[in-house]
DNA sequence: AGCCATCCATACGGTACCGTACGTGTTCCA
DNA sequence: TGGAACACGTACGGTACCGTATGGATGGCT
């Protein structure tokens, strides 16, 4: 026992070093990911990983898997069919992706995308989840009288809307910025007549 | 005259270093700019690049003020104050930040981003050219006869936008993507008559 | 021709990481 | 109680970097 352990040593699986990565991935990207890091929060050596895991690989395709499973069931939990209250939910979706709160998920959601962009795993993963979202508001919109089309865009909207607001810098903007964030969430959700291809 | 030069070995400067690496940080992420990497690419050694640059961190600062730059003058090329032609400036606009076309430069948008989550150096670059960007939207948004509030609400949402669009995978979301992008972009453009405060 | 600044190569020490080979302690069960 | 199976430590070789020290080549100027 020369090691002080930094966590109890209690069951030290496959999951506690997928749930790790997936800690150093949130605050360092997807280079933080690295054993013989993760290790060391363990206060066990790599010895220890390769046991568990193949290789690093091993790890990160898990740490995908964990993350998309994650994903979808939260948004089946998000967006269950509440007849009436298809409005506040499309809002309370923007305001749960809201930057200040769930800032770790937001971290997770950014460096899994940028990730994404190089890697065809990740990027596969990220489809996949992009398509239950979109799929879900997409039901919620044409509950509240949409069609299709209109449907479809205002999904694409919300999403890029939020995941985009929380790569800028907008903090210093204005003081008022609460308030404007709130009537973008109006503009978006709310049902007015515009159907695409009327634009040209 | 051992190696053979990958690139004419014509005027190797810092301006050369600097574009190279905006080229590996469109490639590859903040991590792709190594300085080995980078001499490997004009067919010399590093011997060359510690010639120009005190050290790595010599030329990150150099490439966050060369692309701050860039981005403060396209600002001020693209939103030259045309009026009665303003609807259709940041028409384009969207159009010229999507994702498909200038793809190279909104990777090195991306990847500046997402460095600034963790670098207070690209955080302030970024911060600058986020106020730049939203002073000269909100300018349109109320030549066209929009309030501060909601022009600055919509400056806001446009970047939120188009940054998030380009994270998104929704290529096979549906085929007439391209019409819901147009749809959207009008959405975020048109006036209207709400204002932030109607909303609570 | 000689000299000096410029520009680059070579060689080195150091860090951080991956993956493997193999040894060690612990537990549980026959 | 003794030996698997399990869980981890140790030690090693290899790669990819950073930064420095120093030497060599080249061209312009006097």
């Amino acid at each position: 026992m020369k090691h002080r352990n930094i966590r109890p040593r209690a069951a030290l699986g496959r999951n506690e070093w997928i749930q790790a990565a997936i800690d150093n991935l949130a605050e360092q990207g997807v280079n933080g990911m690295r054993v013989e890091v993760l290790a060391k929060t363990f206060g066990v050596t790599k010895g220890s990983f390769y046991w568990h895991f193949k290789d690093r690989n091993d790890l990160v395709e898990a740490v995908l898997q964990a993350w998309r499973d994650g994903r979808i069931q939260d948004i089946e939990k998000q967006t269950v069919a509440t007849p009436g209250a298809e409005e506040q939910q499309l809002l309370h979706l923007i305001d749960i992706y809201s930057a200040t709160r769930n800032r770790k998920g937001m971290s997770i959601e950014l460096a899994v995308r940028e990730w994404a962009r190089r890697d065809a795993q990740a990027a596969a993963i990220v489809a996949e989840v992009d398509t239950w979202r979109l799929e879900a508001t997409r039901k919620l919109f044409v509950a509240l009288g949409s069609s299709e089309e209109v449907a479809k865009s205002r999904s694409l909207l919300l999403y890029a809307y939020v995941f985009g607001q929380s790569l800028m810098a907008c903090e210093n903007y204005d003081p008022r910025i609460a308030e404007f964030k709130r009537w973008i969430a109006e503009l978006i959700v709310r049902q007015r007549q515009e159907q695409p291809g009327a634009a040209t």
